[in-house]
DNA sequence: CTCGTTTTGTTCTCCTGTTCACAAACTCCT
DNA sequence: AGGAGTTTGTGAACAGGAGAACAAAACGAG
């Protein structure tokens, strides 16, 4: 009852998900700090949520608490770690070496949770010559054989945004399935491609759709 | 019945408000590449949605398109533009000028979307020495003084984990009531103040967790 | 061994957001 | 001027996620 478990989660909601790494830094930071059983109002109120959304979050991975204790926080930190899929190291090439791919390069937070950086890839001649984070970047045509090479199925994009739907072709062409885009605009990929997007400047600017309402609220109330 | 127009939208979903910066881009594109005009059907491929959605968060906004010719684009950009509030500037501060800091005082895509950086602000004397995108790096500790004189309501934080609450803390103290935060972990603000936050390697965990699935169910569907 | 206490796992209800489908409104052609 | 053809704006059905509330299960005291 234990090699290959048959419950282990069919189909997760996509909310969910995004929630269980949110949930695995709560754990490391837990574990950092010596405890070692948690209930589930403390882990919720360490990683910023309420209980039950929490309860129900870890409900789709199985039942690893124990009624009228809590959980484990080592163990359920493996757990989460496993159905994420971080227990195992993930490589990564970076396409775009400028100021947001160096930074992407010597970004602690990647290594440190189970991606490994293997190759820093740009177009520019001039950047080439570089080294990054002890890595030195090559020519984007490398793309393919560091592909092959590393088994790499995840790819970051930090490139301007005129360059980008072009890099994510050449990406897709070469075996990855994963894409993390910090270019502005739209990228069209085929089915069975996943696209995350990270814009900046959108973030941004919700915030000012929001600062502009509490300024305007204040106005309007003298009616 | 033109002045302070009273149907001017008063509750936007929130996930309306999230799309609204990409109808906005994909605008600029558009106009860019010297459209006049557009349907829905146009834009919302622009944009990476389904026209009936982007119909009806354009709704929200109030009726500027033209039924059986589509919407002016010059003419939708300035409506959406203003209801977000980028018409006019919004200086900013950047607290944390590691890489990740030096990438976004770099980025031009700020400026050009209504966003001035007014200031940059590092704890550490060795960085104060710096200049970076041509603004020199000044002492935390102006923080105050900074906020006050240039009106700043919005401050982005790229700080490490462990100074991120802190920093937060001492920006709300300043008066600053929207928050871009890039350090992992969660904060805690008061009521009406604004945060979002961006975790790059969260972004990461999920692509590898779509990805592990894709890899395990090749290997399962041979039951 | 039994009872009370604690905390999980789950069910049910509510609410937000998405999609469909169509009437209203506009243009162009005859 | 009238009718055919487009395209918007929106009402209504549908799906998915959030939160409250509670039953089931574990522990510990006596």
């Amino acid at each position: 009852m234990s090699a290959r478990t048959p419950e282990s989660a069919r189909d997760i909601p996509e909310a969910t998900v995004a929630r269980l790494p949110v949930y695995l830094r709560a754990l490391i930071t837990l574990a950092d700090e010596g405890t070692a059983t948690c209930s589930s109002e403390e882990l919720a109120t360490a990683a910023g949520v309420n209980s039950a959304k929490l309860r129900k979050d870890l409900s789709y991975l199985g039942s690893y608490g124990t009624r009228g204790v809590g959980y484990d926080v080592e163990y359920l930190r493996y757990q989460i770690a496993r159905e994420i899929g971080v227990t195992q190291d993930w490589p990564v090439v970076i396409v775009g070496i400028g100021n947001l791919g160096h930074a992407l390069a010597n970004y602690s937070g990647f290594r440190s949770r189970g991606f490994r950086v293997v190759a820093l890839l740009d177009a520019d001649p001039v950047r080439q010559a570089e080294v990054v984070a002890g890595i030195d970047v090559r020519s984007f045509d490398d793309l393919d054989r560091i592909v092959v090479e590393h088994g790499v199925s995840i790819g970051v994009i930090a490139t301007p945004a005129v360059a980008a739907q072009d890099v994510a072709d050449r990406m897709v062409a070469a075996g990855i399935t994963s894409i993390l885009n910090f270019a502005p605009g739209v990228l069209t990929v085929p089915e069975g491609v996943d696209v995350r997007k990270v814009d900046l400047s959108i973030e941004l600017q919700i915030l000012a759709y929001h600062e502009q309402r509490k300024a305007t609220a204040g106005t309007e109330d003298a009616s």
